[in-house]
DNA sequence: ATAATTATAGACAATAGTGTACAAAACCAT
DNA sequence: ATGGTTTTGTACACTATTGTCTATAATTAT
């Protein structure tokens, strides 16, 4: 009945995806953008309302492939701890071999958070919100597991990990070298003894 | 001789500071940055090459506002471990009042960083390694003074530190609570233990 | 095939940003 | 007070970016 879009949606807003995780969403105009996505401006500003929806929608699609995704797979009864400690030296391993040394689409635009653009510091602290969750949420199993201490805070040591993800996440883009960020992770490991 | 500057180059340099400190490196143009500084664009380009040179002297006026400034001024003697606990817990509550929630300059613009723009890059660098021996050196002090186990790793010690400053910078933008903050800080603290 | 509907191309006017260039202004050593 | 020197104001030509608007193109239900 109508003209159907020649462009994947799920496609092109990967292609902004890793345009706004290397420049930034500040960093990026709406002309750049849709030149990376393969668009006009016309198909651009007829299909998203503005930027503000496409990071929304990038930041979704950010979610399956961001470093605590594995943790998301989990099953019960799988060990928690040396999972969590494979995350963060995958982190390691991985944002060395990025030759951009994008870092985090997250930590990136964390950091350049205008506090007076409401709609994005929404997004993102919503999306922080759900990774503490996430985190909080496998310990909790941890500790079921007799793998962690049941007198533990469980809140503050998933805060704590997402606080030492993110550092790592930065480190790597002046600092590209995974045995130095490895040795990083494994002191912010103290965190599991007793 | 010549006629005089009419601008004081320490005060309209801490003016741009605040502006990248707020908006990050990209998001600040020249005409802005003029106009925050309080000079025409002329006097700008007379008296500065361009935003990097600025930028340049912007960071190196941070230094001793940034949150590890006290350790510079530690003397011997003075016990390291508390004054290091006390930075952190400094940053916790000095990053949640301000209602900008700028958060740290200089992780904001390492995760802005352009990997294509060296001579940022280098800027950046340069600084955390400074940062870092500090660290360092500090805590080669906590060991002779009986502070810190002679078997710690002080080279990683001092990098988990600055990563774990950075994540707790980088939250403080997103969790404006002190006292979400201060337990996340009291978690890495384990890492002084044996 | 046609009508209805939506996508896209292209143009538009307006604003913002760039770096440079030149003349005017302001100082001070002599 | 004048000359030499540097700052500063203004203007220039140029490019980038914005959001909107209109005409054309592409589809499908009937």
């Amino acid at each position: 009945m109508a003209r159907p879009q020649k462009f994947d949606r799920k496609k092109v807003t990967e292609k902004a995806r890793d345009l706004f995780w290397k420049k930034g969403y500040n960093a990026v105009s709406v002309q750049e953008l849709a030149q990376e996505m393969g668009i006009s401006r016309s198909s651009f500003y007829n299909s998203f309302a503005d930027k503000d929806t496409v990071f929304d929608e990038v930041v979704a699609s950010y979610m399956p492939i961001s470093p605590c995704a594995p943790l998301e797979h989990l099953k019960p009864g799988d060990p928690v701890i040396p999972a969590i400690k494979k995350m963060f030296l995958d982190i390691c391993k991985n944002k060395v071999v990025d030759p951009e040394a994008k870092g985090c689409l997250m930590v990136n635009n964390i950091a350049g958070l205008d506090q007076n653009n409401a709609p994005m510091k929404d997004i993102l602290q919503k999306r922080m919100q759900d990774i503490i969750e996430l985190f909080q949420s496998v310990l909790v199993r941890a500790v079921g597991q007799g793998e962690l201490s049941p007198e533990k805070d469980l809140k503050a040591i998933a805060m704590y990990l997402i606080t030492l993800q993110a550092g790592l996440c930065l480190l790597s883009k002046v600092c590209p070298d995974e045995t130095m960020l490895c040795s990083i992770a494994e002191q912010g490991f103290h965190v599991f003894e007793d």
